[in-house]
DNA sequence: GCTAATATATGACTATGACATATAACAAGC
DNA sequence: GCTTGTTATATGTCATAGTCATATATTAGC
């Protein structure tokens, strides 16, 4: 699908009964490295424990999750081993580094530093639109819970 | 400058005297279109602005901010004219658009939202790594929560 | 055989960010 | 005149990241 006609999909477009939200950027390979920290996992049980754990909003990209996985391969983050012949397809196994586990507790530090710049954005926002701020409803429903009746 | 030796530059790397966080993406349109709510502006002011409202975290990289100035005039965001002949250099004054405002009030939605998602993701880390969040191994909980089904 | 779930991967495109470089007007100093 | 610094906009190149579509293979249930 092409969306070169003014905007990406998020900027008005529907997707599940929903208005999209902008794009949470950036989140998926903390959230990888976290669920890699209990234990050795393949890329499909890591897409169902970000489900489980509700780590990100909505459904996962499978295509994105596994390129990102090799990503992070090739940055030693992580390290990948083919499962040995057992039940069902087989898996690449992926375990984490010590330099993956340092960049959790990187990430845990500039997380909480996002959230106080957000907050800044969030307290200036309320002073140009009020404490009710008019914030668009569209915008905050959890895209499963709220399904918009068709026309 | 290349940097495709394993990682990106964030991953190690150094600047300004200390270590680099990973970089805070998708923050620098809405920040703008708020900056923007108070009034017209040209890029160059909007770059003092963002420093001064301390909306972003560190520097503006300036080319980065005119092509999103762009891409969100494009995106019916924005609008922008020249400015008449005056001091200095010819200025591009952008003003916010009515789809811009509403795209203001989608992104603080979307922040209030993301905030949630961190903190859920900062709740788990520190389940996984202690209060601390640097503690030894031996902290380590046994987390019988989530079904943990490795490989 | 057919279908569905499991499991990994790639292609094409868009969005965003980092760093470097180019261009130009203007002001202050020599 | 010339150089330097500030203001001001823009492009080139590369890397990271997300979305949608598609390809491939195994296995379990019918």
């Amino acid at each position: 699908m092409h969306h070169g006609f003014g905007g990406p999909p998020w900027h008005g477009g529907k997707r599940g009964g929903s208005f999209m939200q902008p794009p949470v950027w950036g989140f998926l390979q903390p959230c990888l490295l976290l669920v890699l920290t209990d234990g050795p996992k393949h890329g499909y049980s890591l897409m169902e424990q970000l489900s489980q754990r509700q780590l990100l909003g909505g459904e996962v990209d499978v295509g994105n999750l596994y390129r990102t996985l090799r990503r992070m391969e090739a940055e030693g983050l992580v390290l990948s081993n083919w499962s040995g012949p057992g039940p069902g397809p087989n898996k690449r196994v992926y375990q984490i580094t010590p330099q993956g586990t340092e960049m959790v507790r990187r990430w845990a530090g500039a997380l909480e530093q996002r959230t106080r710049l957000i907050n800044r954005f969030l307290e200036q926002f309320h002073r140009s639109f009020g404490p009710e701020g008019g914030i668009s409803l569209d915008a905050i429903p959890n895209s499963d819970e709220y399904e918009d009746n068709p026309i």
